[in-house]
DNA sequence: TTAGCTGCAAAAGGTTTGCAAATTA
DNA sequence: TAATTTGCAAACCTTTTGCAGCTAA
């Protein structure tokens, strides 16, 4: 079923008049293999693991023309690190900014807040883009430290 | 009262064993003069132009002082930029990813979010140091171009 | 006097870009 | 064939760091 799925992503591409080579259907794979948060490093490590010479550029720019299609998204969970999915498995992030664990938590706990955003500031937000920073039970009791 | 605040400032920082130099003083003006959302490189300008000396290095290590003392905060907008303000003013940022337009908006509205957020996933959010991505009301209609 | 700051230069970390060669459709 | 991608190297941007000299307390 991914390689369904991995045909119908590369044929996106091709749509979009783009071309599909060597490289691109290794990110493709990667990226429906991999768990969640991969960050664009992640890609190239498994990626280059079959294809070693695939360099960070090219899945840079690989990850573009995706997003461009919106078949992936890319997160900012701290500092400049970013983390890329499928948009299929949209979500948002917490990370917790003692120990970095995430947690995924469903889009639908935002729906009040977008509409109450929308209604008082005319502004519809989307967002997924960034992690929302706090802290998990585990290291509520402990000081904070990292966060970026 | 401007210069109040200032003093008082500068007095955290000999309390906590800090000293008071030409660059912190104008950079803690700086703050207190500024419009929101400036970035360390705004900072950087504003402080130079008094005192052309004073190296983007010290700015950073002061407002990394600063923001140890709970006196300032530092959220990202976006890539890898972020601006600084002082803690006393938070709120919450909203990002037109379309023409980067901020809109500020008061914590309370992320209330019921939060409340949600630590009863069902044991995570207490503070949710001030990422922006929310989303589109202002006058880009609704036009395409989604910068994000970051 | 001495702990704490400073400017400088250099590096880090993630991402982007110019280019000529290679490849896809 | 013509347009698109690729690898490489170098650049970019923001932020961090090591260090020796300077300075506030």
């Amino acid at each position: 079923m991914t390689a369904v799925r991995r045909e119908r992503i590369l044929e996106q591409l091709r749509a979009d008049g783009g071309r599909v080579t060597t490289a691109r259907r290794a990110l493709v794979t990667a990226l429906l293999d991999a768990d969640e948060h991969v960050t664009a490093d992640d890609l190239a490590a498994t990626v280059q693991a079959a294809h070693p010479d695939v360099h960070r550029s090219t899945i840079y720019r690989t990850l573009d023309a995706l997003e461009r299609l919106g078949v992936v998204e890319h997160v900012h969970l701290g500092h400049g690190r970013a983390i890329y999915h499928l948009s299929d498995e949209a979500h948002h992030h917490l990370v917790c900014e003692t120990c970095g664990f995430v947690v995924e938590v469903p889009e639908q706990l935002f729906d009040d807040l977008a509409t109450q955003v929308r209604s008082q500031y005319d502004f519809a937000i989307h967002p997924r883009h960034f992690a929302i920073i706090g802290r998990c039970g585990g290291c509520a009791a402990a000081p904070a430290t990292a966060s970026g």
